[in-house]
DNA sequence: AATGTTTCGTGATTTATTTCACGATAAAAT
DNA sequence: ATTTTATCGTGAAATAAATCACGAAACATT
């Protein structure tokens, strides 16, 4: 049994750990060091070492016992496992202040995600553009969304429009959107939702502090 | 045994729920519904109905058997349980797209976290207000933090600056900081970091899309 | 070359979280 | 009043995730 590619075992935690050993990974190639160890890359990633070892472990053997991992080569085997979604093309619904912050974060090209399209209901708002990505109106997304292969939405409107651009969203064959929204979405069956909730986040660690039960 | 106040056992997974059960029931309330069972609750909300029943038993009895809960008598559990959070004031350090978009904001008053002071080092931005709040420079910051009782800081600076962010956070007294920034951050072990990284979630997300794994 | 040291890779163990399943309880119906 | 139905609360079971711990492999040192 030489590959290891039962993607069914590895869980979505250990997939999004990757993202984060390929970016600081690739920050020490850049500083031209040669080689880490699996402490040493946990000290700075704030994880356990093992869980390093056993997350790499899912999809191959990239450490040399004794002297760790060559960064290089590292830096290129996370490359090879998540380039997959080299051709990932997202549409913003909701060109606010988190719509336009997502959208001129530069890190998403790096890491082969593509905004490609951004949607807003405000006219006011319809022909600008944030990070050369026109606004336009809802009515034009069925046929943009088509027309550049877009497959994730992202939903920054506020919590009472969520609603319509979900259903917009769905409408334009969209099967997995990103909800920035404080609202549980009901959505058909095949889509796939996934809830980020910044206020909860905030909400969830100050009862923490308060409660004295961070850690 | 009467209270079931044995924080140690409940969490965080459970207090962040709660949350949203908060949210959603509050939205019932204002529609004037009387009663909710688990299951419609659960299905409003994306959940399982014996996880709501679970994380609510951690508190208390709040159901009736048969009918379910009376939705005004859970939203009122529900605030008491989590009005603990009510002083917490939080400082934003970044007040780029994302540091506005959190400030400008309007549910956390709702949940009492209150939003009490922004900085920036950016020179054109010192003394602008967003939502109210004046932003300061980083030197103002220990004084600012101590003066306001601000325990949480929220970091919404770009990469390169987030070393410099936490730094002064943590010389200004802060115990517990949320982290926008993508990179991982080393700090003294008596300060809690939560890591909420935007474009890994996009990318975690593709990364199933593409393979067909979501669900 | 032999010995000591470092560090990986991974099965086994532990811990955490979710889901199941069913007794008990209360409302509704007959 | 009795039966039926709905639904909670929760211990037990299942699942998922993190951590431990140790053999094996490679390097470093003498």
């Amino acid at each position: 049994m030489l590959k290891k590619t039962d993607k069914r075992k590895v869980s979505k935690s250990t997939i999004s750990r990757l993202f984060v050993y390929l970016r600081e990974v690739s920050k020490l190639a850049n500083l031209n060091i040669r080689t880490i160890s699996s402490a040493e890359l946990a000290e700075r990633v704030n994880l356990g070492a093992a869980q390093i070892r056993k997350d790499l472990g899912y999809f191959g053997h990239f450490g040399v016992s004794g002297s760790g991992y060559d960064i290089k080569e590292l830096e290129r085997a996370l490359k090879r496992i998540l380039e997959k979604n080299k051709n990932c093309r997202v549409a913003i619904v909701g060109c606010g202040n988190l719509g336009t912050a997502l959208i001129s974060y530069g890190g998403f090209q790096k890491q082969g995600v593509e905004i490609a399209a951004a949607f807003d209901t405000d006219p006011k708002k319809i022909g600008k553009k944030y990070g050369g990505i026109p606004v336009q109106p809802l009515d034009k997304m069925p046929g943009a969304i088509k027309a550049k292969k877009i497959t994730i939405g992202i939903i920054t409107v506020p919590a009472q429009n969520a609603r319509e651009a979900v259903d917009c969203l769905v409408d334009s064959g969209i099967k997995c959107i990103l909800n920035f929204a404080p609202v549980g979405l009901m959505v058909p069956e095949d889509v796939t939702v996934k809830d980020v909730d910044l206020s909860r986040e905030i909400e969830t660690l100050s009862y923490f502090v308060d409660n004295n039960v961070v850690g």
